[in-house]
DNA sequence: TAGTGGTCTAGACCACCAA
DNA sequence: TGGTGGTCTAGACCACTAC
């Protein structure tokens, strides 16, 4: 593996934890550089992966910062919503509404490459910005995995419980958004009325070999957040964005540096 | 202005004009630095830029291609609607509900970055897919594209329509999704019930030069068109498909390839 | 002025692909 | 094998920002 993408992993894992906080500058390129033992040049490149993902945001003459909505540019999402939320820092909550064991559910079973009568583990939350509940998720997984989600603790990412438990992380994943009625026990726990039109998202990620790992279900509450998908030649993104977030950044629209005119 | 810029001002108008033929070779890398006076490195920078606009392809130890759309390649979904539907092979029909001048719509207005109470050009069409209409889409412009739109034919691309007739090129977009409940006009036109839960997609498109000159509204029949995004590592799709399709290519997830695993 | 990112060089060697 | 792109070096100098 290419030297620039070892560096671009490393940095990632330690932006997605948390270790870098908003504002607070990278170290330079040039410490970046001695550090990681290789030019600076290098080290560009792997800044370049990093911001291309909407993980950074460099600023000439000041330094290279974790991207924060707020600070105005763009994203990405790497599976997790709690990462997706940590990288921008968002005030996210999660309240476990119920861990289920040895449900049975034809659909989500095959979507896991299970036979659809298995057992599987279910674990319910509701998903909070600034005190408003946005996103109500129900992540299913194979029954194994039961006795790992019974030390799911809602401060921690679901999908790092599952790479330290159960050896899985996430690399790709496929998801399939439509318009849903909100059912009745789901309106009420997003507080929004019954029937009324949520945004449904049903989400199996697959770990490093292929192999199916977890399987989401998550309605979300209308004019709270939406989906923001943007592309740039060939560089796309897709992230959820909770609607005062995304309403400051399409302010930004307007701030779009003119790309290089043909003079 | 930087070097790389001077070489990829350079590139893009010869590509643009039709200088290089699709799928014929740039000139190697090294060609081009000795032409330009450069080192390699200097032209990779410009080579990165016009791939990230999605005019280049390039392809380890082949060449640097001019990107052409239906040529095997990524550059699916540039933009439009029918050349998503057309990649796929999709039966995609069109119907023009309406051409209006002068609409003055605000909140359009200033996506497009003009003043508020400025004359817009607006199309309406209804797209359908195997009869049933999935798609009511309306397209704002400024209004000194009324006259080329007033030669839209539905068997054509708008987009392909105002790169010819107004040198516009679609190069990058941002498109916000949420659910919406149909208002009465589109569910007739959907033949939904009213009030039924929609997909509700604002998007905003750019030219190359990064000016915005395409806002498109539209509102998708649920149950028979989706938005898939899918990830794989670093590499992201997304792309509306009718149901029909999205459930034949979800087969296909037992076929995604292993991402490179670490190491 | 001092620190940051931005650009650039003139090579070197590696990886990929086709003939 | 020969040509292509991909990565990398060890500096150099420029441009921007803050103090």
């Amino acid at each position: 593996m290419a030297r620039y993408q070892i560096i671009a992993d490393a940095l990632r894992s330690r932006i997605l934890s948390g270790e870098y906080e908003a504002d607070e500058p990278l170290p330079s390129q040039r410490d970046l550089a001695s550090h990681f033992g290789t030019a600076m040049m290098t080290v560009r490149q792997a800044l370049d992966l990093l911001c291309q993902e909407g993980l950074l945001v460099v600023e000439h003459g000041l330094g290279t910062f974790v991207a924060s909505v707020g600070a105005g540019h763009e994203i990405v999402s790497l599976g997790g919503f709690t990462e997706e939320m940590n990288a921008h820092h968002i005030g996210l909550s999660t309240a476990v509404l119920g861990l289920d064991a040895s449900v049975e559910e034809p659909k989500a079973a095959e979507m896991l490459g299970l036979r659809a009568r298995a057992g599987l583990s279910v674990l319910t939350r509701l998903r909070s910005v600034g005190g408003l509940p946005v996103v109500h998720q129900r992540s299913f997984m194979a029954g194994r995995f039961h006795n790992v989600m019974r030390q799911y603790d809602a401060s921690r990412s679901l999908y790092v419980m599952l790479r330290e438990g159960g050896g899985f992380t996430p690399t790709s994943y496929r998801e399939h958004v439509t318009a849903c009625a909100a059912p009745t026990s789901v309106a009420r726990a997003l507080q929004v009325t019954p029937g009324c039109p949520t945004l449904l998202s049903h989400r199996i990620t697959f770990a490093a070999t292929g192999v199916p790992f977890v399987y989401d279900q998550a309605y979300m509450a209308p004019e709270r957040i939406e989906l923001v998908v943007e592309k740039k030649g060939v560089a796309f993104t897709a992230e959820y964005l909770p609607i005062a977030a995304s309403i400051l950044s399409a302010h930004s629209l307007a701030e779009v540096a003119p790309v290089s005119a043909n003079n």
